[in-house]
DNA sequence: GAGAAAGTACGAAACTTTTCGTGGAGGCGT
DNA sequence: ACGCCTCCACGAAAAGTTTCGTACTTTCTC
């Protein structure tokens, strides 16, 4: 019901957010950010952007000549594919246990706090009777 | 400060959480777990307790012709690393983000949810009432 | 039209991860 | 003592990840 792709790896993952950020975009025009971050070179951009697409991670416009690459999963999705498989790994499932993790980890403002104590009540007063 | 061993990999996570239930164990004893799951070698289990002992993810009591190992970080620790680095790799950082994908991704139970607004209360209440 | 520039495809090297096979050493039963 | 059973060390194969080099094609420029 929910995933079919594999897990992003590492540099996979670079690329991604280069495309969550910019949007459809050329193997150029990510190779600039990322070098601008690390070393890295225009065929090893391109390399993965191939592996890529055949893993159904990014879909590619080839109608130019200069390709165009954009996500098939949104960068929402995606985390929640990388945080469900985190859980199971090493967390036994319990949600409430990475949760706490989280927040004791990094400290969040208190806005995004109130937003967590909305989502606690929608999650409570959701269901209950 | 706080890390300084490398991100356990899936598979060395599966022998840790053996090590974390059970304590410190031999190889016999966790293959026996582990290949109750999925068939799984004794030279496999062994191999990536050779491993896991160079990369200081387990210490090993040699002072038996039978090795015992035991995990050198807790599960809470490690647990901690893993939501740090995923933190980074993939939320940018933002643990409210995180906690929302946790939350939204599988339903806790009631005391869980009340566990995190007790959680959420130290946090913003640190000092006051 | 020739040559440079920019793009894609392919292959392969270096490394990591996962999985075993083999060989040798140590201890036990008879 | 002899053979068996258990254990560890080592090496290596197979797969996955990361990084480029090279070759080929298309387009632009003079």
């Amino acid at each position: 019901m929910s995933d079919s792709t594999p897990r992003p790896t590492d540099a996979e993952l670079e690329i991604l957010k280069v495309l969550w950020e910019r949007g459809p975009s050329t193997v150029r025009e990510i190779q600039e950010i990322l070098n601008g971050v690390r070393p890295t070179g225009y065929t090893t951009v391109l390399k993965f952007l191939q592996i890529m697409t055949e893993k159904g991670l990014v879909d590619r416009d080839a109608s130019q000549r200069t390709h165009v690459y954009r996500t098939r999963r949104s960068e929402e999705q995606t985390q929640s594919q990388l945080v469900r498989e985190l859980l199971g790994r090493a967390f036994g499932g319990s949600a409430a246990k990475l949760v706490m993790q989280a927040l004791s980890t990094r400290k969040a403002t208190a806005g995004e706090l109130a937003e967590i104590r909305r989502m606690l009540d929608e999650l409570e007063g959701g269901d209950a009777t």
